[in-house]
DNA sequence: TCAAAGCAAGTGTGATCACAAATCAAAAAT
DNA sequence: ATTTTTGATTTGTGATCACACTTGCTTTGA
């Protein structure tokens, strides 16, 4: 009987070799514009087409419209009632609605993460911190997106740590959401060369590494609210100039 | 020129229809699953075919494959590696996780709902009360069904009155995750015959009527929390047993 | 007798087509 | 000149088809 050698080999060959995992098209369409989303590469109320970005990502209608109808249901995007599609525009009271909901489950989470991050996690951030120095030591060319991409990276780290895979897909939900807002407000910041958001960010990385909960949450509460108070206050004054 | 009296007729013509409203093939498969999921129609771990959704339903596979697909970027459903579809199965993780994020969201929703219902929402949730006692007091069909609707309603009035447009379809993603878990919870009350939700659901009305935020929440989680941690001792004796 | 190979039915995915509704621009009417 | 109408183009929706992968059963071989 060969059946233990012939498993033996089996396993030789399993331990080489990576699993190579069929992703569809539509699966890769998704994780497109969901980067752009989050990104901000599409502007408020910007509408789109499902045979526009077919065109653009190189497929046919069919992975774009299911794609689409899945950011539809995370209000990612929005369904006109002409059954077409755009980015929903930013309003006051959204951004609020926005912030809210992001200290109070953000907050939840980095409370819960504080409790269970262990070296390995800090060590994981603290490089995302270096990358961040290392990228504004250089800054001759503001690269906003590299900052948009290692913002996210840094948070979702901290976020994967709470253990809750109920709370972390809530959470890309809200960063969808948001993302073609807060563009705007990282790109206004980096131009103005205000406060960096390392310093924020380091803040949080103390409280984690100290096991302070209730810090970390204060520190993040304090991140994330600063986009959002800005972009109110430039929409408030725009608000008032078109009163004039 | 006629123009204002066309308009004041277009207008008159407007006041008496109600909009006749466009709903696809694709909007009625998505809300009849989501009802058949709340419902608890569906068990934990069954699994779901494209084609035979589509012929219980009568519709082509088109409108039932991008339901689908909506329903589990929601994490109402599971896509399996094996590109087959399937209700997730209950676990006590799972089950843990899923109350906490009910309790700090529906939490917060009730508190803010608290500040904002006016007569007129508390009669509304108190109309439902009352059909309620209704069922219950011509208890010889034990319809849980309708109980279920009916616990959906009450709850959704009160949060509809949050005035949260990011919270809202949180909370139902969160119904529709839960959904088939409690399922076997209500049913398992109904027939025990125990301490009845309605209960439960008057000390939330007082609270909500006398604008106390916090005694609202608290009664809200007391409400949320019976089915869970009655599903949970059910699952845990079920493990104890399994080690025998 | 039992495990492995082979075959057949079933299933998800993507492309294409037909159709209805919406949008936009040019032409016609007031 | 302004408004209305008309027609062409664009767009979303649903159906159908082709293809690839999975699954379960039968058959074959040891």
């Amino acid at each position: 009987m060969q059946k233990a050698a012939i498993e033996r080999n089996n396993e030789a060959i399993a331990a080489q070799l990576a699993p190579v995992g069929r992703e569809t098209v539509q699966d890769r369409v998704y994780s497109e514009l969901r980067r752009a989303l989050i990104g901000g590469l599409f502007e408020p109320s910007q509408v789109l087409t499902i045979r526009g970005l077919a065109d653009a990502l190189v497929t046919s209608t069919m992975p774009v419209r299911e794609a689409l109808g899945r950011l539809i249901t995370e209000k990612a995007l929005e369904a006109l009632p002409n059954r077409s599609v755009r980015v929903p525009p930013i309003t006051l009271e959204r951004l609020d609605d926005l912030l809210r909901a992001r200290i109070l489950i953000e907050g939840e989470a980095i409370a819960l993460a504080a409790a269970r991050m262990g070296p390995r996690q800090i060590a994981t951030i603290e490089t995302i911190l270096g990358e961040w120095d290392e990228m504004r030591a250089l800054k001759h060319k503001k690269d906003v997106d590299r900052e948009v991409t290692l913002n996210q990276s840094f948070h979702f780290e901290i976020y994967r740590s709470c253990g809750s895979a109920v709370l972390i897909p809530m959470i890309e939900s809200l960063w969808l959401q948001s993302g073609p807002c807060i563009r705007v407000a990282i790109y206004a910041f980096s131009e103005a060369g205000e406060v960096d958001t390392a310093q924020y960010h380091r803040r949080i990385v103390t409280a984690l590494a100290t096991q302070d909960a209730q810090a970390a949450r204060e520190s993040l509460v304090a991140d994330i609210s600063r986009p959002f108070t800005f972009l109110r206050s430039k929409l408030q004054s725009a608000a008032a100039k078109d009163q004039t």
